[in-house]
RNA sequence: GGGCGCUUAGCUCAGUUGGUUCAGAGCGUCUGCCUUACAAGCAGAGGGUCGGGGGUUCGAAUCCCUCAGCGCCCACCA
């Protein structure tokens, strides 16, 4: 019976509309229009400007829940922006993405059996070039499938002629200006991928690890013997043969081949007898002094700590002060090299397993124990853990930056949704150090510095210009290299950190940088908003802050979103391993782009993470279908001319477009806060209860009976502006429907509507107040229907019993709470009759006949303990208002307002007793 | 070690300057219903001592203190 009726309905439909929505046809057709009729694109006009830049995904990179949530976001309010009239402008592109690109292709080469090393930096380029053609834009395209307006004719690469021209200009400018500097200083370098790092792109573990505990032999016993000082708490160690040591704890013993000291501190009691003495390093045999320097700890392990200046950032720090010489004991990639005495070509996580058996079996190990550190891992190549090494790179000065970079987010010139992130963007810029920007890759842009030839123990000379052949007139300029040619220059082989080329993104996109004061930057810059995550705010956010104020004085964007993590229902990261990363496409695919671009929404509050669930895309396709069905029903209507429009369906209109004025105003209120998913919550209520829900059900004529052509039309109306509020959410259903509402001409797009809806007035608030009295009655009966079992087909009668505020209802509404209630009629009484079930809308009574189906007793009950509640709440009041202070203190409204909720709370409890003694009569 | 934030219904979260019947929304749950647009639906219902304790106040989810738990960021303790 079921399958039976379901079967011919939708036959009979099918004629039309099918019953549910079918999005994938849909998407293709109108994303290809949008392209066809260029209506994506933007050029500067005296409309007002809204622009986007895109965070630039990696060039390589594939589609996952984070760019959809980004994106979808980015879209959102690019779509709003036009349908507000503005010239929206949302601009696409990638990054080079220099680390994680070139290790992609070094692996890639790697699987052909091909060593980078074994190539020239030309040969690799066309390498890394043709990996981009080939894998570059996949993502790009995937965002299309999303719905992704963007001006795709504007499509930029970080990597592309402008981009890079714009870089090194500014490289050139700023080593210039005195703030590039090259120097030499403990860097953390990337072993893997064989390159500096800047302190940003290190991110510290909590690991397991052992403190080991090793003892180093005084050397010089016979010279300079022992004498134990008697200090309180003194620690001497001597071993069966009476010979003297001390014991140094240490994370890292395979860096004991680099250690040129000892260092106590010279206030610590307990190793007093060490002063002045020599140690013997262990396994090594190398004799280092003791040193002394505040910087330790006493109570640390021992007191007494090893000194590697070329292996640790302190120990650096120490080695400076002290004059102490420099052992690099590793090479570029991790392996010993031979400055070291022992295991030469080893890896130092095989050194570390081997030295500690080593000393074990030398007897050099006092103990062992376990203990918990950090430890710096590559941000890029998370297996591989960070070595600090010394080495000459270049730096960015970051206190000039820092210095302009602070003030337009301190005073609002930029604002942070959400706010939070503002402290910890100064707390960064006030402890900010330089930046380094060289990177040991290829695959970037490479540094437009030339080294002169010098010889070996001089110190380096080079040139900084745009071009060789200005690097050559430059270098010609040098006392003593009159005559250079430009063979004879050596251009750096280094190429710039990627962020680098990103800070600048926002002004180069407009070519800002080798045009300055074009139209185009004129008119898009400042951008309006930068939607990303609070992850990079640091490496991206706060440096295109600053290039912005030293290229064009002015703030690249006046607000930036901030997006949460994209987490699975559990609250845990998606990740490849996990497997509980879903692929966008395959989502887009089932529950179509609308309804994953609202399941994206509906749990993502500015900056929290958002637990993302299927189910979630379920409820945007179902809403989908709800719009779907609801245009169905409307465009199934026949209209008719000759019937005269009713009062009620003019009050129902009425009442619609005022709810529409009032959430509309609300809505955009939310989109100024940049709280999406609130204003997708009201469009989504919007639409569901008040149009489907109530208007429609108002307005519905009797199952086929014409409508009459006044309310149609208003209802067409209606729906679409129900579709532009809809449309920045869901692009395509609410494109197709607005071309179904009536024949549009080629090129006419909902997208490039405008919204125009005016403020709601005084009489809108009135006019709501009353449906929403009317809507309480009818939910009154509904009630009465569903706990007494009442068809909704068998009519019933409404009494309104007669009082002072009986008579608010006007006629109109009162049909369509026939309507809408199955009434048959409505009816003033003095009192309700007997078998009437009663109930409140706010003092008002209402009662229901129901004959033989009245339960007495347990309306009785009811009752009785309604009045029960009214009581203890009226006893609250009371003694609120009996307490002189309260009186005196509270503003005289507040008062008021409690005297107004003690006589509201007494007409209902008289009403109730009305209602109990018609019980007992 | 320093800083920031969070804790409100089963879940995810709103709750603006302390005072509008303030304790809310969506989802989920329960009950009834194939009613002629939609069962991917409709109607109705239940559900919270606002993390614990203390304080300020006429009045606290909201302000202060404290305790507990969680999260994030920064920092060179070997």
């Amino acid at each position: 019976m079921y399958l039976c009726t379901q079967f011919i309905e939708t036959i009979h439909y099918n004629m039309e509309l099918a019953t549910k929505y079918s999005p994938t046809e849909v998407e293709s057709k109108w994303y290809q229009y949008w392209l066809d009729h260029k209506l994506f694109s933007s050029k500067p006009d005296n409309r007002e400007p809204y622009t986007i830049v895109i965070p630039p995904p990696n060039v390589t990179g594939v589609l996952h829940m984070g760019h959809m949530l980004n994106n979808t976001i980015q879209d959102i309010l690019v779509r709003k922006a036009r349908l507000d009239g503005k010239n929206a402008c949302w601009v696409p592109g990638t990054d080079h993405a220099s680390i994680a690109t070139e290790a992609k292709v070094v692996n890639r080469l790697a699987e052909q059996g091909i060593k980078k090393r074994d190539l020239t930096r030309e040969e690799f380029l066309k390498y890394a070039w043709a990996w981009t053609e080939e894998h570059g834009g996949i993502i790009l395209k995937q965002l299309r499938r999303l719905g992704a307006s963007c001006d795709w004719d504007r499509t930029a690469f970080t990597m592309d002629d402008a981009r890079s021209e714009s870089v090194l200009k500014v490289f050139v400018d700023l080593y210039n200006k005195g703030l590039i500097y090259r120097g030499l200083r403990m860097v953390n370098w990337d072993p893997k991928a064989q390159t500096v790092l800047s302190t940003e792109e290190v991110i510290y573990r909590d690991e397991k690890s052992h403190l080991f505990h090793l003892k180093y032999y005084v050397a010089d016993t016979d010279t300079n013997p022992v004498k134990p000082t008697g200090e309180e708490g003194e620690v001497l160690h001597q071993d069966t043969q009476g010979r003297y040591y001390a014991v140094v704890a240490t994370t890292r013993p395979e860096t004991i081949m680099g250690d040129t000291a000892m260092c106590i501190n010279p206030k610590d009691p307990k190793n007093q007898w060490l002063r002045g003495h020599k140690v013997i390093v262990p396994l090594v045999g190398r004799v280092i002094p003791v040193i002394e320097d505040r910087y330790v700890d006493i109570e640390f392990g021992t007191g007494c700590l090893k000194v590697t200046p070329a292996h640790d950032v302190n120990d650096y720090a120490l080695g400076k002060t002290h004059n102490l010489e420099t052992i690099d004991i590793f090479n570029p990639d991790g392996s010993i090299s031979e400055e070291s005495p022992l295991y030469v070509g080893m890896d130092r996580m095989d050194v570390r397993r081997q030295i500690v058996i080593d000393l074990k079996k030398a007897g050099l190990v006092e103990k062992i124990e376990d203990y918990e550190n950090k430890v710096g891992y590559s941000e890029r190549n998370q297996d591989t853990a960070v070595e600090p090494r010394l080495c000459k790179q270049w730096f960015l000065n970051m206190k000039h930056f820092a210095e302009i970079a602070l003030p337009p987010v301190l005073e609002g010139k930029i604002k942070f949704y959400p706010t939070k992130y503002v402290t910890t963007y100064r707390n960064w810029l006030e402890n900010i150090q330089d930046w380094c920007i060289s990177r040991q890759l290829w695959w970037g842009h490479r540094i437009p510095a030339w080294f002169l030839p010098t010889a070996e123990d001089e110190e380096e000379k080079y040139v900084v210009a745009l071009t060789p052949e200005e690097a050559l007139e430059k270098a010609r300029q040098i006392n003593g290299y009159e005559g250079i040619t430009l063979n004879e220059l050596q251009r750096d082989e280094d190429a710039l950190d990627t962020w680098f080329s990103s800070w600048l993104w926002p002004i180069s996109l407009f070519n800002g940088i080798n045009n300055p004061d074009n139209e185009e930057i004129r008119y898009y810059y400042p951008t309006s908003v930068l939607v990303t995550g609070p992850d990079i705010i640091f490496f991206w956010v706060a440096r295109m802050i600053m290039a912005g104020e030293e290229y064009l004085q002015d703030v690249p964007f006046r607000n930036v979103y901030f997006t949460g993590i994209v987490r699975d229902e559990l609250g845990r990261k998606m990740s490849k391993s996990l497997g509980n990363s879903p692929d966008p496409i395959a989502l887009i695919e089932e529950y179509g782009a609308d309804g994953v671009r609202m399941g994206m929404l509906l749990a993502a509050p500015a900056g929290n993470d958002i637990l993302f669930s299927e189910s979630l895309c379920k409820q945007g396709r179902n809403f989908c279908n709800k719009i779907w069905n609801s245009f169905r029903l409307i465009k199934g209507w026949e209209a008719s001319d000759t019937l005269e429009q009713p009062q009620e369906n003019k009050e129902a209109i009425a009442w619609m477009e005022a709810i529409i004025r009032t959430t509309a105003e609300e809505i955009n209120t939310l989109y100024e806060k940049y709280r999406l998913n609130e204003a997708l919550m009201a469009m989504f209520k919007l639409f569901t209860d008040e149009f489907s829900g109530w208007y429609l059900e108002m307005i519905k004529p009797a199952y086929q009976a014409p409508i009459d052509s006044a309310t149609l039309k208003a209802t067409l109306e209606i729906f679409e502006q129900l579709m532009k509020i809809v449309h920045p959410f869901m692009p395509f259903i609410t494109e197709e429907l607005y071309q179904n509402i009536r024949v549009r001409k080629d090129g006419e797009s909902i997208m490039m509507d405008t919204l125009r809806v005016a403020a709601p007035s005084k009489v809108d608030a009135k006019l709501i107040a009353n449906f929403e009295q009317a809507k309480q009655i009818i939910s009154g009966i509904r009630a009465i229907r569903q706990s007494k079992n009442i068809s909704p087909r068998e009519a019933l009668t409404l009494e309104v019993v007669e009082s002072e505020e009986a008579n608010t209802q006007n006629g109109d509404i009162n049909t369509l709470v026939k309507k809408l209630a199955g009434l048959s009629e409505i009816v003033t009484v003095e009192k309700k009759g007997d078998g009437s079930q009663s109930f409140l809308v706010g003092t008002q009574e209402y009662a229901v006949p129901l004959g033989d189906l009245i339960d007495t007793e347990a309306e009785t009950q009811k009752a009785e303990a309604e009045i029960k509640r009214l009581q203890n709440f009226m006893a609250g009041i009371e003694k609120k208002l009996q307490n002189e202070r309260f009186v005196q203190n509270a503003p005289a409204q507040v008062v008021e307002l409690e005297r107004k909720k003690l006589s509201d709370a007494q007409s209902k409890i008289t009403a109730l007793q009305e209602i109990l003694k018609k019980k007992v009569e």
